[in-house]
DNA sequence: CCCATGTCAGTATCACTGAAATAA
DNA sequence: CTTATTTCAGTGGTACTGACATGG
């Protein structure tokens, strides 16, 4: 039952973790400080993290299929229908069939969901966009890197290279038709 | 209706969105792949992602209150209290009376929890030594500037430092008693 | 009495698996 | 018929708020 190791000396629970371990304590304070915000989003806009971001990327690209959204959001296309049915339930967003292949349907929004989707005040978004602010090119490249790896060493072990081909987002993608 | 700003020329969903927004797609898949991992885990190795990290620090600091564990996790108390239900279920956590404090249980492993403690294989943290590993000293020193500072971001907006005094977890902070 | 610690009750979203419906 | 796209049903965990019990 491995007590304290890697590190020397006594230790107190709130300064020092051994290497990965203060990573992960890193890492997990960031993923609940996204969930909690994203909590916090539903009082204060309507809309929790995962939906504004599906409203920021349909405003983009209007008349995005769910399919492209669930590999561009990485989650599987199951999640992303109880996504949109409340963003619809809502009137935020929009289906319209799309004639050329009547099994999707092309997302937009509306006149209320642009709005939502304007307000930046509070989002997790913001919040983003203010650490980066104030972090120099190099750091931010270099977070980029090290994200990227962490999200490729995160995918399924199945199909998963040897760590050196990047392979762009292995997760659910799909892909079939002519990209736009 | 915004349609594509900040970019230049016809983008295409799978290549580029606009800066920050790019970012927060790298940050959903970090924070998917979490989240998809720590489901893995739990028909792997019979617990989550925050459940092992609670059997990792409870391994480390035997003793450990709820409390205490709340504040390094940075969740809510009552969060803690369905997670720890959980392992004692299990029989991987262990709680005593805290003589001193009847209030407070102390945390101990089981010796099954220890044995759960003791498998890496296909854990989060295993995944995040594996991408860390072969990433230069530097930018593992720039991810954690930019996550510490992307993770005080989050916080909730009262009691928030000017962003440079680090001040430790912020979040449910509720300390007293000394330090062990 | 007041504060601290922690649990309980209730609610919501997300995320998955696996199966099914519809269309290409 | 086979494949693609998406939804539906069911399950479980996390996380919160707010109230409450117990102890210092």
């Amino acid at each position: 039952m491995q007590t304290q190791s890697e590190t020397t000396g006594p230790i107190s629970p709130f300064t020092d973790l051994p290497g990965v371990l203060q990573f992960m304590q890193l890492l997990w304070a960031v993923v609940h400080g996204v969930e909690r915000t994203s909590k916090r989003m539903t009082s204060d806009l309507g809309v929790t993290g995962p939906q504004r971001l599906v409203l920021r990327v349909v405003g983009l690209f209007p008349g995005m299929s769910a399919g492209d959204l669930a590999a561009i959001l990485h989650v599987h296309p199951s999640t992303l229908t109880g996504v949109l049915q409340r963003l619809v339930a809502q009137r935020l967003l929009q289906r319209v069939d799309d004639p050329r292949d009547r099994r999707r349907a092309m997302l937009r929004l509306t006149a209320r969901g642009a709005r939502v989707n304007a307000t930046t005040q509070g989002t997790i978004e913001a919040a983003v966009g203010k650490a980066l602010d104030g972090v120099t090119v190099r750091d931010r490249a270099a977070t980029r890197r090290v994200l990227e790896r962490l999200a490729e060493c995160l995918e399924p072990p199945s199909t998963q290279a040897k760590s050196d081909s990047p392979r762009k987002g292995q997760t659910y993608r799909r892909r079939s038709r002519g990209d736009r």
